[in-house]
DNA sequence: TTATTTTCTAGAATCGTTCTAAGCTATTGA
DNA sequence: TCAATAGCTTAGAACGATTCTAGAAAATAA
C-alpha cells in the first residue's frame, strides 16, 4: 500500500520552488516524478494527463514544464529542431538520441568524461556542458 | 583583382553533389563559403541574400540548406528549440553556445576530448557525437 | 468571509519550417 | 540551334510546436 500522504513530498517540492501546489501542477508532478527517469515532450505529457483523466490545457502543461525547469526540477534537452524534451533527471549526465525513433536515453554519469575543456569566450562562464551521442538503428535490423 | 573564374570551385562542389549550379544556389554558396566558418539560420542567410541584392525566396533558402547538408557541404546544429543553425565547418568539432546572444562558435578541434564513450544501445551505432558548451555573459558586464 | 494574488483555460496568434502547384531554367539531344 | 524534359524556384498556404490573451477559477491572506 502507498503511504497515506502520497503527495506530501511533491507538495513540498513545489512550495520550495515558490509554486502553489495546484491540482494541475500536482497531477503533472506525479506523472513526471513517480516513474523514474523520463524524457517527455509537452504534447506527450498532455496526452498522459488525458489518459489519466486529468483535464488540463496544453498551455498549462507548457507553463508547468517551464516553471519546473526554472525551479531545477526538470532539465530541458534540445536534440531536434522544433521539439523540446524535458528530462526528470537533473543530475549531471548526458544522452543518447536515436535519430530514427526520436527517443532519448540517459547515459549513466560514471561513463563519458569530457576532458581538456577549453576556456570559454572572454567575459562568459560555462552554465552547462551537453553531450549528445546520436545513434541510428543498424541496417539489417529484424 | 579576383580570379577570372571566381565561381569555378563552387560550381564543381555543387556538381559533385549532384546539384545544378543555379543562380540561387551559387549565390547562397558564395555567401556561405567565402567568409570562413559561419553559423547561420535560414532566416539570417535569406537576409544576407537580400542585402546583397539577390532575390530569392525563403523556401529556396531552406531547400538549399538541406541539400547542402545532405551533400556534406554543411552541418546542422541544434542548440535551441525552434531554430536550426547551419555550420559551414564540416570537420569534427564542437561548439560554444552563448545563451544570452544566441551565438554559436566553433571550439577548435584539438581541444576537448570525449573519453570513455559508452556502448550505444543494442542494435544501434553512433552517427555523431555533439558537444555543446553553454555559456552566459558574466554579471558585471558593461 | 472577503480581498488579493496567482493560476488556469480556450482559443487566437505567432514562430520557424514545409508543402503545393504553377511557372522558370538548365541540360539534353535532335 | 531548338525544342523536350527533368529539375529548380516561387508565392502563398499550411503546418506543428509553442506562446499569448483576457477572462474565469482557485489558492492564499487578512
Amino acid at each position: 500500500m502507498a503511504s497515506d500522504r502520497p503527495y506530501s513530498s511533491i507538495i513540498e517540492r513545489l512550495k520550495n520552488a515558490g509554486l502553489r501546489p495546484t491540482r494541475q501542477r500536482l497531477a503533472l508532478a506525479k506523472l513526471l516524478f513517480e516513474k523514474g527517469n523520463r524524457h517527455l515532450t509537452a504534447e506527450h505529457l498532455h496526452g498522459e494527463a488525458s489518459a489519466a483523466n486529468v483535464r488540463i490545457s496544453l498551455a498549462t502543461v507548457y507553463n508547468a514544464l517551464h516553471q519546473f525547469t526554472a525551479a531545477g526540477l526538470l532539465r530541458e534537452v534540445v536534440v531536434e529542431p522544433g521539439r523540446s524534451y524535458f528530462d526528470t533527471n537533473v543530475e549531471e549526465h548526458h544522452h543518447f538520441y536515436r535519430e530514427d525513433t526520436c527517443g532519448l536515453e540517459d547515459i549513466p554519469g560514471e561513463h563519458l568524461q569530457v576532458g581538456d575543456l577549453p576556456a570559454p569566450p572572454a567575459g562568459t562562464s560555462v552554465t552547462r556542458v551537453d553531450v549528445v551521442i546520436r545513434v541510428k538503428s543498424d541496417q539489417g535490423s529484424t
